[in-house]
DNA sequence: CATCCACAGGAAGATCTGGTAG
DNA sequence: CTACCAGATCTTCCTGTGGATG
């Protein structure tokens, strides 16, 4: 054995017994060959889908349910199995465009992805939406055949854009001489219904389909089926997969939470070179993928919204909780400390909003009575935590010397 | 029980960036 | 170069309000 730096680790991870069988069925987008307990979803959405078999347009579908529902994995599972089905039959496939509304959120970004799918490049910005729109159903309406649309997490292009895309696909099939458009919509939302334009609403959910929150038992069967598939034999204590179902159920019965927490509670043990997952593994994976995703998201905060935090961090020390006036002076003497233009009292109360949005701070509506209404802003994280993450970013080391003497 | 504080939060639009088209 | 487009960000101006207090 030499003695080279870092022999000692990689001798050890080398040694440690290998937990998993494989990594990959354990992610949240993994489509299993079953999904438990979504028999009834599969077999509806199957069978209006099943139309386009026969050359007919499927009708447009709207699914919902909260997050970790299975509805992208339904959605993408009874998809797949079309396509397949279409090869088996020779017959002509359609084309299926799955569309992120998370991540492709304005009208213009949907509709020139849906160009490129045709194989239309457009430019990232600069044309007219409206003109972008024609462009894809010309395109579309080239050849005979049948597209499926799919827009996940549709409710977020509606609140960011409006229902500009959502309007002009539903009666796109007007235009279109050759080709056909089947959509299939699906919201985390419930009250999505609320906010769309009773026209396009009638439309898109031709066909309804509702995905329920998983019980702590349903989890406990598809943590079940992933995790023979994913570890190795024997080596979760009985009670992990029960721990894990237990928490997400508590989480709106999210089953990606659960499997999250199942991988990286085996991703902790086998780094610590336990042979076997045990429940502390799991209760130490809850507290990294909340601690992960809030640094993360604070790392990325723009310098305004760290100023911010930053401020509330500083009253925080002083006292439980804190006004918007009293977070906005703070804030207003660190920017002119940092030399940092200063934004408006009314954009300061949208950060703070965006701020509590994401789970670090506690921003609630009360009314002090004759002293006014405000919000009581309190954090909502550790103070260590934050800290360390906001000193990460160089442009706020220097307050590190006036954190005494500021208030 | 009317008043009035200290804001909340809606609406509209200005400014800037990064793009096309001619 | 100009004219135009979309989107993000921010400002200006505004109306609305829960409840302690006088």
């Amino acid at each position: 054995m030499s003695s080279k730096p870092l022999d000692n680790i990689f001798e050890r991870y080398i040694s440690a017994p290998t937990l998993f069988k494989d990594r990959e069925v354990l992610r949240p987008t993994y489509i299993p060959e079953r999904l438990p307990h979504r028999e009834e979803q599969m077999e509806k959405i199957g069978s209006i889908l099943a139309t386009c078999l026969k050359g007919g347009t499927p009708s447009n579908i709207f699914c919902y349910g909260k997050t970790g529902t299975g509805k992208t994995a339904v959605v993408k599972y009874v998809l797949k199995h079309l396509v397949d089905k279409t090869r088996e039959l020779k017959i002509k496939e359609p084309i299926v465009s799955y569309i992120n509304c998370a991540i492709v959120d304005t009208n213009y970004r949907v509709l020139s992805q849906l160009c490129e799918i045709l194989g239309e490049k457009l430019p990232l910005t600069g044309l007219p939406t409206d003109e972008v729109f024609n462009k894809f159903v010309s395109k579309l309406d080239e050849e005979e055949r049948l597209m499926i649309i799919v827009l996940d997490e549709v409710d977020l292009l509606l609140k960011k854009s409006g229902s500009f895309t959502l309007y002009e696909l539903t009666r796109v099939n007007t235009m279109l001489k050759r080709a056909r458009v089947s959509l299939v919509g699906i919201s985390n939302d419930l009250r999505f219904k609320d906010y769309l334009d009773p026209r396009v609403l009638s439309s898109l959910s031709e066909e309804e389909i509702v995905f329920p929150p998983y019980t702590a038992s349903e989890l406990k069967d598809i943590l079940r089926e992933r995790a023979e598939l994913g570890f190795f034999e024997g080596v979760l204590e009985p009670a992990v997969i029960n721990l894990c179902a237990a928490l997400a159920a508590r989480e709106h019965g999210d089953a990606r939470r659960a499997l999250d927490l199942l991988r990286v509670a085996g991703e902790l043990a086998e780094r610590e070179g336990s042979p076997k997952v045990l429940e502390r593994h799991v209760r130490e994976a809850k507290k990294r993928i909340e601690a992960d995703v809030l640094s993360d998201a604070i790392r990325a905060l723009p310098l305004q919204s760290k100023l911010v935090l930053y401020a509330i961090y500083l009253s925080s020390r002083e006292t439980l909780d804190a006004s918007t006036g009293e977070i906005y002076n703070t804030y207003q003497r660190l920017c002119s400390l940092l030399n940092v233009d200063t934004l408006t009292q009314r954009r300061v109360s949208d950060l703070i909003n965006e701020l509590d949005m994401l789970g670090m701070i506690n921003a609630a509506v009360i009314s002090r009575g004759r002293y006014g209404r405000t919000r009581r802003i309190r954090l909502a994280m550790p103070k260590n935590l934050l800290r360390k993450l906001l000193y990460e970013d160089y442009r706020l080391k220097e307050l590190r010397n006036f954190e005494k003497g500021v208030l």
